[in-house]
DNA sequence: AGCCAGGCTACCG
DNA sequence: CGGTAGCATGGC
């Protein structure tokens, strides 16, 4: 197996000290210690579902819009009919779906009073799929959860590391069983891939 | 002007 | 079951 961790070395040597979640936050490099409350982690949270298959900077527009409308709160997402929903997020794209899928993920997480969610559970949300679900673990609750995304699938293949068939776990696992579980590194590595691999 | 952006579900064979 | 159509805006 090459070295993911020398690979780590290679990607932090060349773009240095990154940061975490990119959606609308200012984040500095090196720290991670955002969420640093409940309702940053809510937003977060909104975020993973916003930004699916969509730039982040239109899914940053997206929670622009709920932020002004007062809207990054459990009880007023619950509170607010779908279709204002899906207006107010609009510029995210598939805002019927995402609509949906964010009433959805607020029901689940109102349900948790606080709990860490397990991945399983997070997979049975509609709307969750491994992605979403391992990013609200690592960048909601700080779980060490290696993210596979689809620049994590092209720097594997440009490094000869997979052929293109392995499947999401598979890939996660090439991380993992090569890492410390430590959520600052997946954190971390993660911001660098995605540094390398974003033009 | 068409292609792409940190996916996911439902449905098809 | 593995494969894929559909979902949609905004930036280039």
């Amino acid at each position: 197996m090459k070295k993911i961790r020398s690979l780590y070395e290679e990607l932090l040597e060349k773009h240095g000290l990154q940061g975490w979640w990119p959606v609308n936050n200012s984040y500095k490099p090196g720290d991670y210690s955002t969420p640093r409350n409940e309702k940053e982690r809510y937003e977060v949270i909104l975020g993973t579902i916003l930004t699916q298959n969509t730039s982040w900077e239109n899914a940053g527009k997206a929670l622009n819009t709920l932020r002004k409308e007062k809207l990054i709160d459990p009880e007023k997402i619950m509170r607010t009919e779908e279709k204002k929903l899906a207006g107010t997020i609009k510029s995210a794209g598939y805002y019927n779906q995402k609509a949906r899928y964010v009433k959805n993920i607020t029901e689940f997480y109102d349900s948790l009073k606080g709990r860490t969610p397990g991945r399983e559970e997070l997979l049975g949300v509609k709307g969750v799929g491994k992605e979403t679900a391992d990013s609200i673990l690592l960048y909601a609750y700080k779980e060490p959860v290696f993210v596979v995304d689809k620049y994590t699938e092209r720097l594997l293949l440009r490094e000869g590391i997979i052929s293109g068939k392995e499947n999401y776990d598979e890939i996660q696992r090439i991380f993992t069983e090569s890492l410390e579980k430590d959520y600052k590194l997946f954190n971390e590595f993660h911001a660098l891939i995605v540094a390398e691999m974003k033009k």
